[in-house]
DNA sequence: GACCAGGCACATC
DNA sequence: GATGTGCATGGT
């Protein structure tokens, strides 16, 4: 039987309490951590934004003024560090073009055309658009990642096939719309991420199968 | 040395 | 429409 996600949601805050997510200090870090998160470990992440701003460059403004090579060495630690440049060019030019580079701006619309326009960046998913929707913006947006559909999969809740939106509407269907808790959420759940490691066939040693036995069912795949 | 990390776009069939 | 591949550094 499928515990509710607020079952899940209570084991984990239990078990490991508030992430005081998102890592960063400013909704731009927020929206560059994004972008250079991808396919990432934070860690290197961290790197590169300790450059950024060590370089004084965190502001729409000031990144906007330089020049690929100097953006490409700062963030290499992040890896891919080339098409990161071109990703994190494309949104500069976006946020200065549309919105005169001010983030006030581009939230105060509503958060469908915002999406939209996230979206249709070159370099910028799903799962980046949202995680600058919920954690730069504060809009109630579940954020999902592979370790969502790890998780959902594995323990037979959703789907194998099941793609971004109908995760994201799992969420969103059986949780009150609330930043605080798709923030939170969706923290713990990359807290507990690598437990849901890639060549692993099934969840040894699952947090959640200790803490919801009765939902402990794995799908091995 | 192999494998993995908080994706995404693009090529090819 | 599905499936495969490139992108790159740093930790285990």
């Amino acid at each position: 039987m499928t515990p509710s996600l607020h079952d899940i949601y209570q084991a984990l805050w239990e078990r490991f309490g508030p992430q005081n997510w998102w890592p960063g200090e400013s909704p731009f870090e927020v929206i560059v951590g994004a972008v250079l998160v991808q396919n990432t470990a934070w860690k290197n992440v961290e790197r590169a934004i300790d450059q950024l701003r060590a370089a004084e460059v965190l502001s729409p403004q000031a990144m906007a003024q330089l020049h690929d090579e100097e953006l490409a060495e700062l963030i290499r630690p992040a890896g891919y560090y080339r098409l990161k440049t071109r990703r994190l060019r494309n949104l500069l030019n976006y946020l200065v073009d549309h919105h005169e580079g001010d983030l006030d701006r581009l939230f105060a619309q509503n958060r469908e055309t915002l999406r939209a326009e996230l979206l249709a960046i070159n370099g910028v998913g799903p799962e980046t658009a949202d995680s600058i929707l919920l954690y730069a913006a504060e809009l109630p947006v579940f954020v999902v990642d592979t370790y969502t559909h790890r998780m959902l999969a594995r323990h037979g809740w959703i789907d194998y096939d099941a793609d971004y939106h109908q995760m994201q509407e799992f969420f969103e269907n059986q949780l009150e719309a609330d930043v605080s808790l798709f923030n939170e959420f969706h923290a713990l759940i990359v807290r507990v991420g690598h437990l849901y490691c890639r060549k692993q066939p099934k969840c040894e040693e699952c947090p959640l199968c200790d803490l919801l036995p009765e939902g402990g069912i794995v799908e091995p795949w």
